[in-house]
DNA sequence: CTCACCTTTCCTGTTT
DNA sequence: AAAACAGGAAAGGTGA
C-alpha cells in the first residue's frame, strides 16, 4: 500500500464517533474517573479496538482514574497482556489531548495504517515509523488488527502552545523516554548531560516541527552552539554529539519535573 | 513598519 | 575519509 493523505479533520467526528463525542472526551478527565468511569472506558476500548473480551482480565482494572493513569505501559501489558499497550496509549491521549484529538489511523480493506507524528504511515515506511515511536509499535501492527489505533505523537509534536525552541524541543525527548526511543539518550542524569544517538533523525524531526523538510544536524548544531554565550547550554569538550544544560536551561532536571 | 530574538543557511577551517 | 565541531556573516521568520 501507498501512504494515505490523512482526512480532514471535520471527518474525525463522523470516523470516531463514541470516542470524541462521550463523555470521557472532554469534561472528564480520565484522572478523576471513578472505577465505573473506567471499567466504561476499558469496555469502550474493547469495542473500538475489537478486542476480544475474554482475553482482558477485567479484575486487573478495578482501578480508579488516578491509579489508572499512573500506570506505564509496561503495568497495561501486565494487566491485559499483548492488547496493553493499546490501552496505554489510547489513556494517554485523553491524559494528553484534553479534548483535541490527533487523527488516528485509517484502515480500507485489510491493512493497517497508522498515524505517526502527524504522518500516515503503513507497512512500507514502518521503518521510519518505529524510529519515531517506541518499540510496542512494532508488535502492536504485527498482533493487532485494529480497524482504529491511535498513536499518540511524542510530547514534543504536540500542538501545545509551549515553548517552540530548539533547547525546549531537545529537552521534552529526552524527558519522555518512552514516546522518544533511540534519538537521544542521558550520559548524566543530575549534571545534565546528554548525547545524540540519532542526530540526523533529530533534526528532521526539529524541521517537521518548524516545517522545515530541509533541516540537517549540520545546521541544527550551529544553532545549538549559539546556546553556549547564552549558557542555555555549556560546552563539553572532547565528546562528540554530548551536550550539557547550563544555567539558564530550565525544566530539565528531576526534581523540576 | 520596526525591532529584538532565535534561529537557519552558508561558509571556511579545524579536529577526531 | 567522513563526520563533528567552531564560529563569523548574513538572511529569514515571528511576535510584540
Amino acid at each position: 500500500g501507498t501512504c494515505l493523505s490523512p482526512p480532514a479533520l471535520d471527518h474525525v467526528s463522523t470516523v470516531m464517533p463514541g470516542y470524541t463525542s462521550r463523555m470521557w472526551s472532554q469534561d472528564y478527565k480520565p484522572q478523576y474517573w471513578s472505577k465505573y468511569l473506567v471499567w466504561q472506558w476499558l469496555k469502550q476500548m474493547v469495542d473500538m479496538y475489537q478486542i476480544d473480551a475474554a482475553s482482558i482480565p477485567f479484575q486487573n482494572f478495578d482501578v480508579d482514574g488516578r491509579q489508572l493513569c499512573s500506570m506505564t505501559c509496561q503495568d497495561f501489558t501486565r494487566a491485559a497482556g499483548t492488547v496493553g499497550p493499546i490501552l496505554y496509549h489510547s489513556l494517554n491521549e485523553l491524559k494528553w489531548s484534553g479534548g483535541n484529538k490527533h487523527l488516528s489511523g485509517n484502515e480500507k480493506g485489510g491493512g493497517v495504517c497508522l498515524m505517526i507524528n502527524e504522518t500516515w504511515c503503513d507497512d512500507n515506511n514502518i521503518q521510519e515509523l518505529k524510529s519515531f515511536c517506541s518499540p510496542d509499535i512494532e508488535f502492536l501492527t504485527i498482533k493487532c488488527r485494529p480497524r482504529w489505533f491511535y498513536c499518540p505523537p511524542p510530547m514534543c509534536f504536540s500542538s501545545d502552545t509551549r515553548g517552540t525552541h530548539l533547547w525546549e524541543f531537545i529537552r521534552d525527548i529526552l524527558l519522555n523516554p518512552e514516546r522518544n526511543s533511540g534519538l537521544l539518550k542521558w550520559e548524566d542524569r543530575t549534571d545534565g548531560v546528554f548525547r545524540f544517538l540519532k542526530s540526523e533523525t533529530v533534526a528532521q524531526l526539529w524541521g517537521k516541527k518548524k516545517n522545515n523538510s530541509s533541516m540537517t544536524y549540520e545546521k541544527l548544531s550551529r544553532a545549538m552552539r549559539y546556546y553556549y554565550k547564552r549558557e542555555i547550554l555549556e560546552h563539553v569538550d572532547g565528546r562528540r554529539l554530548v551536550y550539557k544544560f547550563g544555567k539558564n536551561a530550565q525544566g530539565w532536571r528531576e526534581s523540576e519535573k
